[in-house]
Parts: structure tokens; sequence; C-alpha cells
DNA sequence: GTCCGGGTAGATCAATCGTTCTACTTCTGA
DNA sequence: TCAGAAGTAGAACGATTGATCTACCCGGAC
């Protein structure tokens, strides 16, 4: 059995800093991290080495679970590459409606840390390039003429409807996304 | 004569707190606005009453420029009702392309003020609904079917585009906003 | 001349930040 | 049984935060 038993330190720790990290932005206190995860300061010099090594290790988890996320939402869509390709657009309306939605944590992690050598940075951007290679992967099977080049164009607009989703959620962006999508999707080959 | 003279420690303050905040975040210190201004600590609390006074004097001026940049990129694209609103995208491209460009000054303040009920949120609140009612504005001027949501589409790929500006400008996000945007634009009224 | 509003310079305060440390407890494996 | 790793609880440190206060200076209006 790997996780039967109640999870320790490290695991409520990164469990409550993710959410908290979240809701309140990276500028959450140590204290209230430790008072949410009921963890002794001292764990968490040990696991993570500070408050910075526990960010990262939010963010490489965080990354890795809306990974597996994207994937879920696509899956979930079938097997019609362009139906999956807006089961995209789906999850997102979804996590929009979710009273916690607080937007990208990756555009706000990058714009909260200030230091650019931060380690954040690198897993924020390492996650973006995997998901533009998911979204080529489908476009490559939906057989569409230039995918790289829509694979960018999703990606705004996934960008756009989480953005959206925070300053105006009553217009339903990821709607508005999806409807956008499709003229994506539907693009056809260059004429010339 | 209006505003001949050397500028006062008010408007220094503001100034330099208009490009702080920008680049450093909402979380810069009270001493570097002060440094960066040239202005004693008395002066700031004499005009601002504090450091949330002065960010939302701040985000009122932004603003107003921002304002006044749409109204210029429209302006500057001549007399056709779309050529004007792709204008807009252009104008996006070029604020992308600045080396100082941080992405949307007012989703990292709504992001960062973490007090729902700081002054900050209902500035950026009515700066966004001024946009949207200047791009139905000319969406009208356009005789397009459906002013408002096609208004609200506009939103989302700015937003996008801003976003993507900061994560990922080597794609020219700008350039795709602005594409999908024409098919905004050329929506048809609905057949049914 | 002098008086005073507006400005500068800087000490100071309480609070909070991330971090380090000591002291005690708890659980586990040999 | 007991040694030791791992965890808890919490004091304490230095740095920094936003804010308040005193002391000084300067330029016009009267």
């Amino acid at each position: 059995m790997t996780t039967r038993t109640a999870p320790g330190p490290r695991e409520r720790l990164l469990e409550a800093a993710q959410r908290l990290t979240y809701s309140q932005g990276m500028a959450v206190g140590v204290d209230a991290l430790l008072k949410e995860a009921n963890v002794a300061r001292r764990s968490l010099y040990e696991h993570f080495g500070g408050k910075d090594g526990l960010i990262a290790e939010v963010l490489r988890r965080s990354t890795a679970e809306d990974e597996a996320a994207y994937h879920q939402a696509i899956e979930a869509a079938g097997d019609d590459p362009r139906t999956r390709l807006l089961g995209v657009f789906d999850g997102i309306a979804a996590a929009i409606d979710r009273p916690d939605f607080r937007g990208c944590r990756y555009l706000a992690a990058d714009l909260a840390l200030t230091d650019p050598d931060h380690p954040g940075h690198a897993i924020t951007r390492a996650y973006r390039m995997r998901v533009q290679q998911l979204l080529e992967h489908e476009l490559l099977a939906l057989g569409h003429p230039r995918p790289v080049a829509a694979a960018g164009e999703l990606l705004l607009l996934i960008d756009g409807a989480l953005a959206a989703g925070v300053t105006r959620p009553a217009t339903h962006p990821a709607a508005s996304a999806r409807r956008l999508a499709e003229h994506v999707l539907d693009a056809r080959p260059a004429a010339a």
C-alpha cells in the first residue's frame, strides 16, 4: 500500500499551499500556510528548504494536475477530433463556474514572482509548452492545415477565457471562446 | 498657463508610482516609490492618505490614459468602421512590442489586491465597462447584428492577446487576435 | 520683516515577513 | 528496551513593511 495512511506533513503542506496560494496569491504568509496545514514551522524548511521551494513544488504539482485535466476533458469528449478539442473549452467553462475560480494560476504566478530567476517561471513555461503540444497533437489528428498556428490561437482563446472569467464571469467567456475555437478548427487549407 | 512649471510632488509621485507598480507589481514598497519620485514621505500621506489611496489614484489615471489610447488607435485607423475596430489590435501589437510590456495592468491589479473592498476594483470594473461600450459603439456603426455579444468576444480576444503577450510574445498573439477579430466582425445576421 | 503653508529629511513605531533555533513528543525498528 | 529519526510547539532574529512624528527649510503674501 502506497498512500493508505494519513497524509504526512509534506503532503498536507503541499495541499494547503496549493489552495491558499491560489485563493490569496503567492504573497500568503508562511504562518498562514503552516496554520492551514497544521504543520510545524520546521517541517516546511526541512522538506522544501523555504517558501520558494514550496511554491516551486506547488507549481510542479499543479501543472501536472492541470495537464491531466486537459487530457481528461479531451478524452471525455469522445473520439471525434473536433469534438475532443472543443471539450477543452467545456472543461474551462466548468472551471470558471466553480465558486473558488480565480483565473489562471500560472499567469498570476509569473506576474507575482518578481525575481525572473525564480524556479517557478521555468515550471510555468514548461507547462505551457506541454499544453501547446497537446493541442498540436489533436489538431494533427484533425487534419488541420496549420496545427502549430492553430494551437497558438486556441491557447490565446484559453488565456482570454480564463482572464475574462475573472473580470466578467457573467458573460460566459468560455462559451464565447468555444465559438471562436470552432472557427479556428474549421480553417480550410490555404487557397494558394 | 496650467502645467508649465516643474511638476510638484503629487505629480512626480503619481508618475513614479504608475511606472513602478506596473514594472514591479502592486507590492512595491513605499520607500521605493518615494525614492523614485524624489518626494518626502510626508507628502505621500498628505496627498493620498496612504499607499492604497495612491494606488487608487494611479489606477484612475491609467484607465483614463488607456481609454484615450483606445480612442486614438481607433481614430488613427480612418473612417471605415471595420478598419477602425481592427486598429485596436494594431495598438495592442505595438504595446506588446514595447520592451517594458508586462501585460494588462488591471488584471494584475485585481489579482494582486486581495481585499475585495479595495477601491481599485471599482476603478478597473468601470474601465472595462467603458471599453466594452466603446467597442459596442463601433460595432453598431459597423452594422453588426449582435454588437453586445461581439464586443464581449473582442474583449476576450484583447484579454487573451495581453495575457499571451506576457507568456509567449514571440508568437505574435496580437496578430492572431486580429485575425480572429476579423471573423467576429464579419458575422452575418442569424439565418433564423 | 515676518509669518506660515508646503515641502524635505529622517528618526521612529508597531506589525509582519521569512528564517533559524531550542525543547519536547511520538512513533518505529533493531 | 531503547536509540534515533521525524514531527510539534513556539520563542526569537533581523529585515522590511506601511504609517506617524519631529525638526528643519524655503518662498511668497501681508
